[in-house]
DNA sequence: CGGAAGCTAGCACGGGTGTGCTAGAAAGAA
DNA sequence: TTCTTTCTAGCACACCCGTGCTAGCTTCCG
């Protein structure tokens, strides 16, 4: 739902109320409340929607035999270096925050969490020798935070600067 | 301010309101407003105090000739590694959530952000020969991830971990 | 003692909120 | 055509909100 991620970017999650979404969307109310019953429903639903459009981008990805460039492009695409993916982490950042406080939306996001780190164990495997939860869990932490710096700043962090960081890291993990 | 953190960690920045800040530190609504005229001022206030006590509890750290073991000294106290640190980042997160939409909390959050980034900065100074902007936004990017994933899920992220990952991480640092 | 200053309590206003509900329009099947 | 389903629009209720305001209480100084 466009409408709800344009209210969440411009006002906040805290303000994106029933009204003004259907305002935003220019429909009325009880339209819809015809196809949300209620907010936690519209605001679950634009949460999967998110994560299943950074799904689907990735599973679009091309493959690659070299393990380490894989690794950089799969990352990539997890990091803001477009508008679309900007978007998409601002909107990330505010459900994270607001899991912290409402245990349907921690479900939701710790499912996502889990099938990223996941996805970051997996690019590691042949990449290092050193102890692979730890690697993962670093990358991983790497990752989350280089994207909400970027996402806070997107001007401090150009996609060619991300790009090399996340270069840099990959280069110096440990290995034989 | 005690009161406002427990209301945020409990029912979230979203709610909490001048009501529920007074009840909660067991005023009346009229005692609350005679110190802070108006909403904005005790959150500003609340987050000043936050960052404030990081600083204090940085500072009032023993010196020590290493750099590396004063870097892992510092940088673990950015790490949620005990109740009172775990608060304070939960605190963090929710207002950089909001600071996504809020300039006067915008302008809060990135000159602590600075201030941080500077440290990290100072603290690789002597440890790396490799790109120092760039490993100092490695870094920071890293301890930030870290601290948001050991925030949400503390369980997974034990403080001996903690410690670990941010030790593989100096020594894995580009050296001559 | 008197008076001022600091503090507390609480009311009231205007406004925004989620949701239950009904009434009607549009569209498609019989 | 008529009936049924799907959709739209909007009202109404009860609730919580920030803030302006006043009235009373305490505390302390002269």
């Amino acid at each position: 739902m466009a409408a709800v991620c344009r209210v969440i970017l411009r006002d906040g999650l805290d303000r994106a109320s029933v009204r003004q979404v259907a305002a935003e969307a220019e429909l009325s109310m009880g339209s819809l409340r015809h196809y949300f019953a209620t907010q936690a429903d519209l605001m679950a639903f634009t949460l999967r929607a998110v994560i299943a459009g950074v799904d689907k981008r990735i599973s679009a990805l091309p493959d690659s035999p070299d393990p380490l460039s894989r690794a950089v492009l799969v990352l990539a695409e997890l990091l803001p270096l477009d508008e679309e993916r900007l978007t998409e982490h601002r909107i990330w950042l505010a459900f994270t925050a607001r899991a912290m406080v409402d245990p349907d939306l921690a479900a939701l996001c710790d499912e996502s969490r889990t099938a990223l780190r996941n996805g970051c164990r997996s690019l590691l495997e042949p990449l290092t020798t050193g102890n692979l939860d730890r690697e993962t869990d670093r990358l991983h932490a790497l990752v989350d935070g280089l994207a909400i710096h970027a996402a806070l700043h997107p001007e401090s962090y150009p996609p060619h600067y991300l790009h090399e960081i996340l270069h840099t890291h990959m280069s110096t993990l440990p290995k034989v």
